[in-house]
DNA sequence: TGAACTATGTATAACCA
DNA sequence: TTGGTTATACATAGTTC
């Protein structure tokens, strides 16, 4: 018995995928609950079910956070010119930097990739440049931003695509987010 | 060394709160986006850090999902009339309901107060009314639910002045969280 | 169907480099 | 500060009642 690891991709079993929707759905509002607590953070989320029902939290409110939000272009990515968002791809570069952007799951997997991948450089003492498929291998550390950045694009338009399909398929049935969110993501400082 | 229990409640020294606040944002960003993908949910999450800095995740988009629930009242307590609130309230008595309609955090300490409080009744094969302080006690599980919902507006009310308050004293600063956020949380089914 | 349990994976508070 | 490490608290997958 007891809890064992699951990788983090679209649960098929319904029953499951619900019961692991209630119990997540649960631990994430208490996390944001208490990262609005402790660090006096303001807080907005919304969260839509699987059968679509919607719910939400929110402090001080869900509107006046959305509306600051849409107000300042900094964090949203369909804002920011191309030298904006290469300049903050750069953070995970950065020591100076404090945020680290990614866009969703699959590039968080492939930083973490990049970050095991700079670990074993480090280690071999050596830095040999990665020249492979973009959804089969993970980035080099001293790939080019700009390149990186076409990268992250392309696993996204990969996704989205994939998305689709699947939303054929499912015909109807809401199908498995694979990706195609938009986030960027504390990181350090 | 090693982690130790905290409470929850604002992070007096400046240090530790920006490094909880570091910490405890990347926690809930992954938590939330690992929601969406497991149970194909959508997540939009928008945070600002004490410092002002705005982060957001958002599946399928922020704007989209904004937009969504905007229209859509249920999940805000704001659109809706005594009645329906009511409704929502009975949640967690009602077997049948799925969600738990809580009032932020300080509600939350309520409602598992009561829990913990209803067990104890069970025990003593026995239920017997109390009648208290909103501030200081739980309420009774057979407590009329226009009064449990008379409870939650006096307990927000209370944590809106004393946010009031914090807002002078500090003077500019931004004042700790107490409450003030609308919540719908998950709860089972 | 929902609530509980339990073993285990994860997150993270306090330290330290 | 940014980044690790360590020891623990907390979350939760799988199962049972």
């Amino acid at each position: 018995m007891g809890r064992r690891r699951i990788e983090i991709k679209w649960i098929e079993k319904a029953e499951a995928r619900q019961v692991s929707f209630s119990k997540r759905g649960y631990g994430v509002f208490k996390k944001a609950s208490e990262l609005s607590v402790l660090c006096s953070a303001d807080v907005a989320i919304i969260v839509f079910s699987p059968s679509g029902k919607a719910f939400a939290f929110g402090h001080p409110s869900i509107e006046s956070l959305v509306d600051r939000f849409l107000r300042q272009p900094a964090p949203n990515q369909a804002h920011l010119g191309p030298d904006v968002i290469e300049a903050q791809a750069q953070a995970h570069l950065d020591p100076n930097a404090y945020w680290l952007r990614l866009q969703s799951m699959e590039l968080l997997n492939l930083m973490e990739a990049s970050k095991k991948r700079k670990e074993e450089l480090k280690v071999a003492s050596g830095a040999s440049r990665v020249n492979c498929d973009i959804l089969l291998e993970e980035p080099s550390e001293e790939m080019g931003l700009q390149e990186l950045e076409k990268r992250m694009m392309g696993v996204k338009d990969a996704c989205n695509k994939v998305r689709m399909l699947l939303e054929e398929v499912t015909n109807g049935m809401t199908p498995p987010n694979i990706n195609g969110g938009v986030c960027s993501m504390p990181h350090n400082s």
